[in-house]
DNA sequence: AGATATATACTCGAAATGAGTATTAATTGG
DNA sequence: CCAATTAATACTCATTTCGAGTATATATCT
């Protein structure tokens, strides 16, 4: 090895409050919003992920429950222009990047909550299809193809833009679409990373180096997790009525779900068992209260809130 | 930092040749067979994954087709003694595993294929249950809870046998299955990694460094990805009967499928087109040799080969 | 011709899924 | 107190998917 190698640690830190997921966020340098991130230093730590634990518990106040590595990114000159590669190294960064979910609690002084729909506005479909698919993603994207020249390359994009922006809405797919706008110059790190003038449709906030296509990679993992893994309980509060879990749900997976099918489902998997407490709302029918039912995780195979979401047009 | 760190990049390179699922070793100095594996040079690489196909390059003759990063490793101590670091380094090793998927062709010298069930032969449940479940691992885990002296500890360990090895097999838990047998003393890498005696049931073939560690990875992203992503296609031959495709599938789950049911959900998702050639067997009708239909791509969100498999017991 | 092996077609009941309607229990404004 | 409102909860129903068969067709081998 010639060149000296740096690891970095980077964390997508989420939580759900009532209907909106959050992302925990530096505000770096004041020009753009970060994820944490800390060095992983081998003399100290006997793993990764105890490096990771080590220095959000000094840089925050949390107690990462769930944390899951993601994708270990390499990258020169795109994501990571060696300019900015890390405290005091002259060389690369390999940074990895790790899942963590929470509840939302008191954050440290220069750290904040963000909703993560900032960054993806176009990942929300809860109210409706975001407008901005068919008014500007689409007409660009359009572009991107026809700017291939015909052909098989031209092919291949035609392709790629019908599985992420085309008829059926699949929620899993957030990098890919990230990656596609990425290309097509709609977002803004695109111009930055190649030194290039902006121009043209810069979609959602950008954040620093390739934070974002890591903020990507963690939702797009949490959305499949969640069907097949009792995750969402890691950002709920200890007990909750249904709604609030299906409000935590459909927050993630940027869907509305089916209510009456989403209890059903929920109680028929044993994900949750009644306290006997009752919640007191300031409208409406008072909801009983329900906690997570640890034993699924024995029971069951794939204890997971599927969701069979309803994807408006 | 102060202490290097130099990556390591390895390969699971599998494989499927009629009923055996293949992984690609090298003989490694002629003690435990490994995965090829090689050093990321960060001068000449711009990418982890290039840096990867370039020396896999080099060593074998294959074409990677399929990629995907499984896991980054970084423990100290355990699968990664320092004292085997790799070439000309002093400090610690971060190894990044890959999977990769191919057509078996001709491999290097010092390559060779070998079944992957020699390393975990408790997978596979094509024939039966295998025995060694219920007279050597079970057994051998029930101490192994008992050693944790009661308690919540013991409860535990109770229920993660339970999950791996317990009533309802879940085929995509090769690693969780791996990390517990190694846990308890089951595997000959543990021995190995703590400088003990070796002791006991050594079940499987061990394999140098973390190496089995990355190909249990690999063996339950594969398991898992077939359900969701035409993945099997990269393994199989241009032109195939629905038999043999269905024996590919069974290989890589390590479970027997319902052959009617198998080519009516193959047919129904539209992953194959027929060629309107037959195949020449040596008894039996001949069958009909189908295509991978790149179309479903396109068409469908989760075009996989679902398997509600068979499990004996 | 008959045995054997495989391919392919079709059936059937059970369970899961998607989309409702109906009813109940609370609060709020008149 | 009553009607409107909001939300919880119960129940229905058609459709699809799934698991497990039976039945039949088309080869080869003896």
């Amino acid at each position: 090895m010639k060149e000296a190698v740096s690891i970095g640690l980077s964390a997508a830190i989420l939580a759900v409050e009532g209907e909106q997921p959050c992302v925990l966020v530096v505000a770096h340098e004041g020009l753009h919003d970060a994820l944490p991130f800390g060095p992983f230093d081998p003399a100290r730590h006997r793993t990764l992920e105890l490096g990771l634990r080590n220095w959000v518990g000094e840089q925050t106040d949390f107690d990462l429950g769930y944390t899951e590595q993601l994708y270990t990114f390499g990258d020169k000159g795109r994501h990571l222009p060696s300019s900015h590669s890390g405290p005091g190294s002259g060389g690369r960064v390999v940074s990895v990047g790790y899942l963590a979910l929470t509840r939302k609690g008191r954050e440290a002084a220069e750290t904040q909550w963000r909703g993560w729909y900032h960054y993806f506005p176009w990942e929300d479909w809860r109210d409706a299809k975001p407008a901005m698919i068919e008014s500007i993603i689409l007409p660009a994207l359009k572009k991107f193809v026809k700017d291939a020249g015909g052909g098989e390359a031209a092919d291949m994009r035609r392709e790629r833009v019908n599985v992420c922006f085309g008829e059926g809405w699949d929620e899993e797919r957030v990098l890919e679409r990230y990656e596609l706008l990425y290309e097509a110059g709609l977002v803004e790190e695109y111009y930055r990373d190649n030194g290039l003038p902006a121009k043209g449709a810069n979609l959602g906030t950008a954040m620093l180096f390739d934070h974002r296509r890591i903020l990507a990679t963690a939702i797009a993992r949490l959305r499949g997790k969640l069907k097949y893994r009792p995750v969402v309980f890691e950002l709920m509060a200890p007990a909750f009525t249904l709604l609030e879990l299906q409000r935590a749900v459909e927050a993630l997976a940027g869907l509305r779900l089916h209510k009456q099918n989403f209890r059903r489902l929920v109680a028929e998997q044993g994900l949750v068992e009644g306290t006997g407490k009752f919640s007191t709302p300031l409208r409406g029918r008072p909801a009983e209260l329900f906690r997570f039912r640890r034993g699924v995780l024995r029971e069951r195979q794939a204890p997971g809130v599927r969701l069979g979401g309803r994807r408006p047009r």
